[in-house]
DNA sequence: AATGAATGAGAGTTCATTCAT
DNA sequence: TATGAATGAACTCTCATTCAT
C-alpha cells in the first residue's frame, strides 16, 4: 500500500468514525503513520482529501448505476439490481460511504456544488426507475419522489451498523432489502 | 421567549446545519444574541448542552412510543402508529430530531452511555412492535432486526429533506410512510 | 460574624491556601456564601481584598513589636520577645501571616508600595534590636543584616507547618524558638 | 542556548517572579521569544513545565545531600555542609529554589504527590543528619522536627535576598550561615 | 442587602497550514 | 521523501467586574 493510500484510508475511517470537523491534522497524521507536515505531501487540503473520497465514492456508485439502468431486463429487475449494489456498496465500504452520506454539509463553495451535483445525479437514476416502474406498471407509490427518498435513506443505513463478521452473510443482506424495497413500493406481486 | 430557549434553539439549528464539531462557541452565542462569556450562564458545557437537547428529544420519543405501545388495538395498527409518530416527530422537529440522529458519536463517556441507553430503550419498542407482529402472523419479514434497522432509518431521514412548506402535507406524509412501511414489513393486506 | 467578617477570613483563607492568583472571584464567593457580584458590597476590588488583609496584619505585628522594644529589659530579652511574639503570631495566625509573607508580589503600584513600606518598618525593628544587641555585647553575629534575615525567615516559616492540634504546645514552641535564636546569634551564655 | 533552554530559563524566571498562576503563558512566550502556539513544540501543558523545574532542581539537591551524607567525617561536619551546599544551591540558583519552595501549591494529582516525595526525601536527609548528631553528642536540641523546619526556612530564604552583585561574598555567605546553624542547634563549643 | 444578567478581556490549548532544511 | 519549527487564528471556557433590579 503506497502512503497515499494509507493517508487516504486514515481519512476516510477517522471521517467516518468522529466526522470531518471531529478529526484533526494530527489524528490523521497518527493515523497514517506520518507527521503532520508530510501529511501534505499527499494531500491538499483537509477539505481536498474529504472532496476527493467522496468524487471517488459517488463517481463509483454513478458508474454501477448507469450499468445497471442500461441492462436491467424490466423495470422491476432494475430497482433490486440498484438496492442490492447500493446495499452491497454500503456494507462492504461503510466508512467511504458514511462520509458521502454525512460530511456533504461541512463543504464549502465550489466543492460542494461539485458534490451535491454528484450526488443529485445518482440519486436521479433512481428517480427514473421508480418512475419507469410505475409507468409500466409494476410500482405502485403516491409520489415517486417521496418514495425515492425513503428509499435511499433506507438502504444508506447498512453502513452505520452491517458487519461482515456478524451472523448476516451479505448475500442474504441485499436479498432482504431487495424484499423490502418491493414491499414498500407496492410492486407486483 | 426567555434567553435560556434562545440559547437552546440556537444549538438545536446550528448542531443540526454544522454538527457539534463544526459549531462554535461564539456562533452559538451570535445565533443567541448574547456574548460568548454570558452563553455559560444558561448552559453548562457545550457538551452538556448537546446532551440536554438529546435528552429531551429521546424522551419525549420514548413517552410517545410507549403509549402507543400501551393502547394499539393490534399488532399492524400498532405498527404504523409508530411509524406515523416518529415520521411526525421528524417532520415537525427536524432540527432536533437529526441532532439526536447524527451527533452522538460527539458524545464522550458518561454522557453518551445515558443517551445510547436512551437510544436503546427507544429502539426496542420497535424491535417489540415488529416481533409481535410476526408473531401474530400480520408482518412477514425474514430477520426482525435488520427490518428494525431498515424502518428507522428509512422514517428518519425524513428530517433531512420534509419541509412543511413544499407541496406535501404533513398528513400525506404520515400516511405514505405508514404504507411503505407495511409493504416493506411484508403486512398481510 | 458579619459579612463583611466572613468575606475577609474565607479571603484569608483561600489566600493562603492558594495563593492570590490561584484564587477566583467566585471561589472566594462561595467560600463566603455569597454570590460573586454580593461580594462587592464588602470589598472593593480583589486587590482591595488582599492590601486590607495585609495592612491589618502588619500593623498589628508592627504594634507588637513596637511596644517590645519599649519595654524589654535588656537587648538579649528584647531580641527572645520578639521572637516570641512572631512566632506565637505565625502560629496563631498562619493564614494571616502566611499571605503577608508570600503575596506580596501580587501588588501593583502604590499598593505595593505602601505594605513594602510597613514591612520594612517592622523589619528596621528587628534589625535594631540585633544592632543593639551586638553593640551591648550580648549578641555575637558578623552581619546584622544577613542575621536578620535569617531569623525572621527562621520564625516566618512556622505559619507553614505548625498545627495547634499537634503534639507541641505553643509556650513549648515560642521558647524552642527563642533558645534556636540565642544560638544562632551567638548570645553570651 | 537551545530554544528549549530559553523556555526553560523564561519558565523559571517568571514562575520565581509572579507565580505560576501569575505568569499567562503568553507572557512565558514573550519572554521566551515565541508565539504561543510554538511554545508547545517545547513543553507539554504549563503544569508540566512546572513539574519539571522542580524535579530538576529538587532530584539536584538529593544528589549532593546524598553525596555530603555519605562523605562526612562527623556529624557536625556533615550539618555544616548540608547547610554549606543548600545556601549554596539558593544563592547560585534563587529563581529555580524560589520555584520549588513556593510553587507546589500549584501542583495537582500524581504530579503533586512526586513533587512532594522528593522534598521529603530530600527534608529525610536533613532530618537524619540532626537526629544523629543530637545522638552522638554532638548536637543539643529540644525536638529535632522543629530543628529541621526552622534550619531549612532560614537557609532557604537566601533565595529571596542574596544577590552576587552585593557587597557579600558567596564563600561569607554560606560561612555565616553555618556558624548560625551550629548555633541554634546547639553545637558543642 | 442581594443577585441574575451581562461582558470585554484573557486564560490555556489546539487548529490547519507553511516552510526551510 | 520527510519533518522539526513556526505561527495567526481559533478553540472552549473563566476571569474580574459592573449594573439594573
Amino acid at each position: 500500500m503506497t502512503t497515499e493510500e494509507r493517508v487516504r484510508e486514515a481519512a476516510v475511517r477517522l471521517f467516518a468514525e468522529r466526522g470531518f470537523h471531529g478529526t484533526g491534522i494530527r489524528d490523521l497524521a497518527q493515523a497514517a503513520g506520518l507527521s503532520s507536515a508530510t501529511l501534505y505531501h499527499y494531500m491538499g487540503t483537509k477539505e481536498d482529501l474529504l472532496v476527493s473520497i467522496m468524487r471517488t465514492s459517488l463517481t463509483e456508485l454513478i458508474t454501477q448505476a448507469e450499468a445497471i439502468a442500461a441492462r436491467a431486463a424490466n423495470e422491476t429487475d432494475r430497482l433490486v439490481a440498484l438496492v442490492e449494489m447500493h446495499v452491497q456498496a454500503h456494507a462492504e465500504k461503510p466508512r467511504e460511504t458514511a462520509v458521502v452520506d454525512g460530511e456533504m454539509r461541512a463543504l464549502t463553495g465550489d466543492r460542494r456544488a461539485e458534490i451535491v451535483a454528484l450526488r443529485d445525479r445518482y440519486e436521479q437514476i433512481w428517480q427514473d426507475a421508480i418512475v419507469d416502474g410505475v409507468q409500466a406498471g409494476r410500482l405502485n407509490v403516491t409520489e415517486p419522489s417521496v418514495a425515492r427518498l425513503a428509499l435511499l435513506e433506507m438502504c444508506s443505513g447498512v453502513s452505520r451498523w452491517y458487519s461482515p463478521d456478524g451472523p448476516l452473510k451479505l448475500t442474504d443482506l441485499t436479498i432482504q432489502y431487495g424484499a423490502m424495497a418491493l414491499g414498500m413500493l407496492g410492486a407486483a406481486r
